[in-house]
DNA sequence: GAGTGGTCTAGACCACTGT
DNA sequence: CAGTGGTCTAGACCACTCC
C-alpha cells in the first residue's frame, strides 16, 4: 500500500485520480470538501474535459468522490455502519420459549434501523418452489419443495432498508399451517419460534460472509452511491440433530453495514497452563 | 430485484448495459463467452462508440464484464471462493500449548494457498507506534507503545495473495525480548502461542466484517479486476481478563475469499422443551 | 443567467491480438 | 495486416444549482 509514484507516462486521467486521491489521503481536502470544477481541473491539466470526467468517475467507483448536477464534485461523506451481531442467534433462541409479549418487543429492537416505525413499511412474500441447487445444502433430492420467504424492509419513499431472503424444506414445517400463510408476518419471535412449534431446535449456525459489486437496480433500490459493494451472508441453521433446517440469504449496503461474529474459546486446562512457555 | 424495464428515455449507455446484463442473466451469455466488438455494438445501437464504451465501463465496474485490448469484452469468469474458517481460532489456541513439531504443521496448513511453497514469498514487518486511534479500543493511554507488524503472502511475480497488520500493546509483549524480533517469523504456532509465552490465554475473539472498493494501488498488488470488492476483516482478541490484547486487520478480494463464521447455541432446557407448542 | 456536471458525437492515434 | 480496445480531443446540447 505504498506510495508509488503515478509514472508520468501513465494515462493523464489516471495522473489526476491519483492527485486527487492523494490530496483526500492527506486530508488536504475533506469529507464535505468541494473539488475543482471539471472545466478548472482541465485547465490546470491542461487536458480536455473528457480526460478529467474520466478521472472523476474513476473516484466515483473507488467510493472516494460524490458528483450531482450543477455542484462542482465532493469528497464523499461516508455514512456510520450499524453493527449487526451474530449474537442475535442467542438472543432469538432464548426469545422463542417466552411469552408473546416478550418475542413481540425483542423483534421490534432486531428492527430498530433509527426510523420512526410510522415511516417504515415491512413486506413478507411467501413461494412455494422446487428444491434444485438448494438440494444439496438441505441434503434433500431435488424435486422436493421448499417455502420461499422473502423479507424486507422499507422507508415510505421507497428506499430498501433490509431485505433477506429465507428457505425452509416444506416438509418440515408443513405440520404447522400457520407457518404457511404469509398474512401471519411479522411473527413475533421470528424463525427460532416459527421452528419451534414444529418441534425444531436450531443448536448451530453458520454464516458465509462475502461481497460483490452493486447492480445498478440494487443501486436504485438501496438508493447507494457508485462504488458501495453489497456483503453478502448466507446463513444456514442446522439442528439437534445436525440437519440444516434453514438458509437465509441477506444483503447489506457495505457503506452502512459491519458483521461482528464472536467466537468464545474453549479454556485451557490447568495442567495445561502450568506447561506454557 | 425484480426486473424494470430500463426506460426508451434512459441514456443510451445504460440501455445498452441493461440489455447485455439481461443476456447474461438469461444464461444467453455464458463466462468466458465473447460480446460484439464495440464497433458492432455501435452499429446495433446506432450510437457511437463513446456510449458502447460506457456502457461496458458501467459492466466492468459491477464485475460481469471483462476486457483487453485486442479482443472483444468477455463474460467474466469468477474464480472460487476459498472459504476461511473462524474455527481456526479455537485451532491455533489449542495447538498453542503442543510441540513445535505440530504447532509448524498447523502453520503450514493454515498458509497453504494453494501455491506451491517454493513460489510462495512471505514477509513481516516490525515496527514500533504510539496508540492514538488504537488507544480507545486498547482501553490505553494514547501516547503508549504498540507494537505493530505486518504480514503478506506474495508470489514470486509480486501478486499478494494475504495482507494483515496485527497491534499487540508493547507493555504485554515486551517480556519475551523474542517477540520483538522480526526476524522470529513465521512464529510455529503463530500470534496465539506467543502470547502464550508471556502468559496471555485468548478466550474471546471478535470479527467485524465490512467491505469497500478496491483502490487502484490495491487492484495492481493483488491483480484483481475492476468491480471485485475487499472484505475487510478487524479481529479482536480478548484474554480471560476481558482485556483485548490483540487488533488484526486483513483484507482479501471479494471475488476470492469467503468467511465462515460458526455460532454455538445453548441448548434449551428439557423443562423449557416440553412448554412448546 | 452563469456555471456546473451528464450525455453524446466524430474522429484521431496508439497498443495489442489474432491469423 | 485487419480488427480490436484504450486514450484523448473539441464541441454540441441538456439538466440542474445557486446567486
Amino acid at each position: 500500500m505504498q506510495a508509488i509514484p503515478t509514472p508520468t507516462t501513465a494515462p493523464i486521467h489516471l495522473r489526476i485520480a491519483d492527485d486527487i486521491r492523494m490530496s483526500i489521503e492527506a486530508g488536504r481536502l475533506s469529507p464535505g470538501d468541494s473539488l475543482p470544477s471539471i472545466a478548472q481541473l482541465g485547465e490546470r491539466w491542461r487536458c480536455s474535459s473528457g480526460s478529467v470526467r474520466a478521472a472523476i468517475a474513476l473516484l466515483k467507483s473507488q467510493g472516494l468522490v460524490s458528483t450531482s448536477r450543477g455542484r462542482a464534485p465532493t469528497v464523499r461523506q461516508t455514512p456510520h455502519r450499524t453493527v449487526r451481531s451474530s449474537t442475535r442467534h442467542q438472543v432469538e433462541k432464548d426469545a422463542a420459549l417466552t411469552t408473546l409479549d416478550i418475542r413481540k418487543s425483542t423483534g421490534e429492537a432486531e428492527t430498530n434501523l433509527g426510523i420512526p416505525i410510522a415511516e417504515l413499511r415491512f413486506e413478507a412474500t411467501y413461494e412455494i418452489i422446487t428444491a434444485v441447487e438448494l438440494s444439496e445444502i438441505f441434503d434433500i433430492d431435488p424435486t422436493e419443495t421448499i417455502l420461499k420467504r422473502t423479507y424486507s424492509h422499507s422507508t415510505t419513499d421507497n428506499t430498501l432498508l433490509s431485505s433477506s431472503t429465507s428457505f425452509l424444506p416444506l416438509r418440515l414445517v408443513e405440520g404447522n399451517p400457520a407457518l404457511l400463510d404469509e398474512a401471519n408476518e411479522p411473527w413475533p419471535g421470528g424463525t427460532m419460534h416459527q421452528l419451534s412449534t414444529v418441534g425444531v431446535e436450531v443448536m448451530q449456525v453458520k454464516d458465509y460472509v462475502t461481497a460483490r459489486a452493486a447492480s445498478t437496480v440494487e443501486q436504485q433500490l438501496w438508493k447507494t452511491q457508485d462504488g458501495v459493494p453489497f456483503l453478502c451472508c448466507r446463513r444456514i441453521s442446522i439442528d439437534r440433530q445436525g440437519i440444516v433446517v434453514e438458509v437465509s440469504d441477506s444483503v447489506y449496503p457495505a457503506d452502512r453495514a459491519e458483521l461482528e461474529f464472536i467466537t468464545e474459546l474453549r479454556a485451557w486446562s490447568n495442567t495445561e497452563r502450568e506447561g506454557m512457555n
